[in-house]
DNA sequence: GCGATTTTCTATAACGTTCTAGTCGACCTT
DNA sequence: AAGGTCGACTAGAACGTTATAGAAAATCGC
């Protein structure tokens, strides 16, 4: 059978009932028996039904729709997305993904989303100017995700990158480290931040003198070359800006013939796939996507629905994921600080 | 201010005119004096009016939607999808997106994308058992992307792996390699196909006794563990199955002391972002994203509006990227750089 | 000028759904 | 047993657009 096109109306007289009842069911809005609703069921599965989002939206004047600006070359929005599809679904909203491309830029987009007449916008892409985001967001719902934004007319929600450092060091530190050297990220936007973090946690255990910060990058390729010039004069342990140039170092470290974590203790940042693999096993600095997304979509499902915003920025909290590549400093028994 | 909804009723009111005449002018169709034409344009203007997709969609049958199924954790996903938005912007459709996520499989992202009424469905993803898809292909237009389907049922479009072998095995030889290893991509379904093209032009060179395969896979990490195997006895020159993995492979190589293109010369595939870095700048087998892409928007527009479509399966023509990681075969002279 | 066309425009009926305002019983409460 | 409340159900009107048929006005052929 080409099921052409089922609708309310077919599924209703099947189970001889009304069109008004069998969107009752199907909706599962209260107003129905049992018996019926279990009837109705039946006769929609038989038919192979399927509701006609369009329609359903036309006539219910909320769309409960969440429009969803993300970058196809990123890595991480990947697992933002994941996340955002989760939450929306957990708050009741759909989520239509709008992607920004080389050839499609983030005008576009949302430009896209709009005439979808999306409620609310989650914007993950770092092209747009402030001014543009505080245009839109005067015009509908917005949330800015992964990014600081100069505006106190935006609402953002992004990682603790300072406090991720923090527990990097805090975590080393306890296990007998002291001489401990950064590889930052360039002039990624969240590299000041964690460059930030890594030297008050040093100051704060009073290791001031042992601070020491290589200039790196977001990629592997980047960890690798900072990995060489480390390792000249190798520290005993070292925070990487993220987990993909991690990874990097540690090729080119065990390369060399340093033994992770007896020679040297590695500390990620972003908890991403590759750092989950068995073969890697990365202490990182979680960036939890799960509660970023959570939060983003609180944020912007209050923003609808009109309830009141205490604070523009939510700044999610960081976890230390453990793994394999942290150890004790060789030669020396676990001591207090 | 809050742009409330404007429609074509308060556009018609402000013209003096019938709504179906506005919704005439709306969509240059015929039918509708110059001078009016410029009235409704004008009182559109100024209410600042936008189309409602949803019910046009509704009113109108066709949708002229395409929906595309991704994954979120590949990269080449990425290039897809920004083809495909520019090839079907090209042929008059619109596309919506729906990720394949941890948490959300292949079908659900197939449900969301019919209830939006797409016209046609492109699957880029690889979940999917080969009857499912036989049996999505008989109730919607449907293209199938980068991946082998043994039905002839279903519409695929894919890169020519093995011709794209043949291509790199060819470039090889032209330079004097006959020394000629295979890094395969283990259980990924491109692979079986990429090993069979490096096999089938070592033949054809009359190399079969240098034929060598080597278990690999599609990650750094493992490029990585294959270089290791390889470095007991290198061969002047390596086919990878593909970039990721070749990106892994040459960090080895290059720690060990390795020159490449020197020493070792090194071919990958798929040539995405990484490829091209100055860094890296990776000789590869271009997978062409944009004439791919191109085919599948065609042959779903094919079925949508019945044309006849005369072969199931299309089979693109991948090119090669020469670049800095390939070269002559050297004597034997040992030269640091 | 008068019918026959063509052009410009309008009224009205869809599209598939949800919402509002009911109708009709069955079950209470006295 | 009469009135009232509740639950299950339905008819019909929306939502904002496009398609269809036809009315009004302009153009043409002679």
């Amino acid at each position: 059978m080409t099921s052409s096109r089922v609708t309310l109306a077919d599924v209703a007289a099947r189970a001889g009932v009304s069109t008004a009842l069998v969107s009752v069911v199907m909706r599962d809005a209260p107003g129905a028996s049992a018996a019926t609703r279990e009837r109705v069921r039946e006769a929609a599965a038989e038919l192979n039904y399927q509701p006609d989002r369009r329609a359903r939206l036309l006539r219910s004047g909320r769309s409960r729709l969440l429009g969803v600006v993300f970058s196809v070359t990123d890595a991480f929005h990947g697992d933002l997305v994941t996340g955002l599809y989760n939450a929306a679904g957990a708050a009741g909203y759909e989520v239509t993904l709008s992607a920004v491309t080389p050839q499609r830029d983030e005008r576009a987009a949302v430009a896209s989303l709009l005439a979808e007449r999306c409620e609310g916008l989650i914007v993950l892409s770092l092209e747009s100017s402030t001014a543009e985001l505080a245009d839109l967001a005067a015009r509908i719902p917005l949330v800015v995700l992964t990014r600081a934004v100069r505006s106190r007319a935006v609402d953002v929600v992004r990682n603790d990158d300072c406090g991720g450092l923090h527990l990097a060091v805090d975590h080393l530190v306890e296990l007998g480290h002291r001489r401990i050297a950064h590889i930052d990220g360039g002039r990624s936007p969240a590299a000041a931040q964690r460059r930030r973090g890594y030297g008050e946690a040093m100051s704060r255990h009073g290791l001031d003198a042992q601070i020491r910060v290589i200039t790196g990058g977001a990629t592997e390729v980047e960890g690798a070359i900072a990995a060489r010039a480390l390792l000249d004069d190798p520290p005993t342990a070292v925070t990487v800006f993220n987990d993909r140039s991690a990874t990097g170092l540690l090729e080119v470290a065990r390369g060399a013939g340093l033994d992770v974590p007896g020679d040297l203790s590695v500390v990620g940042f972003d908890d991403d796939r590759l750092a989950r693999l068995g073969y890697i096993n990365l202490t990182t600095v979680g960036q939890d996507a799960a509660a970023i997304t959570a939060s983003a979509v609180a944020r912007v499902a209050d923003r609808i629905e009109g309830r009141p915003v205490d604070q523009r920025e939510v700044v999610a909290t960081p976890r230390l994921m453990v793994r394999g590549t942290t150890g004790p400093v060789k030669g020396l028994t676990s001591s207090p600080a």
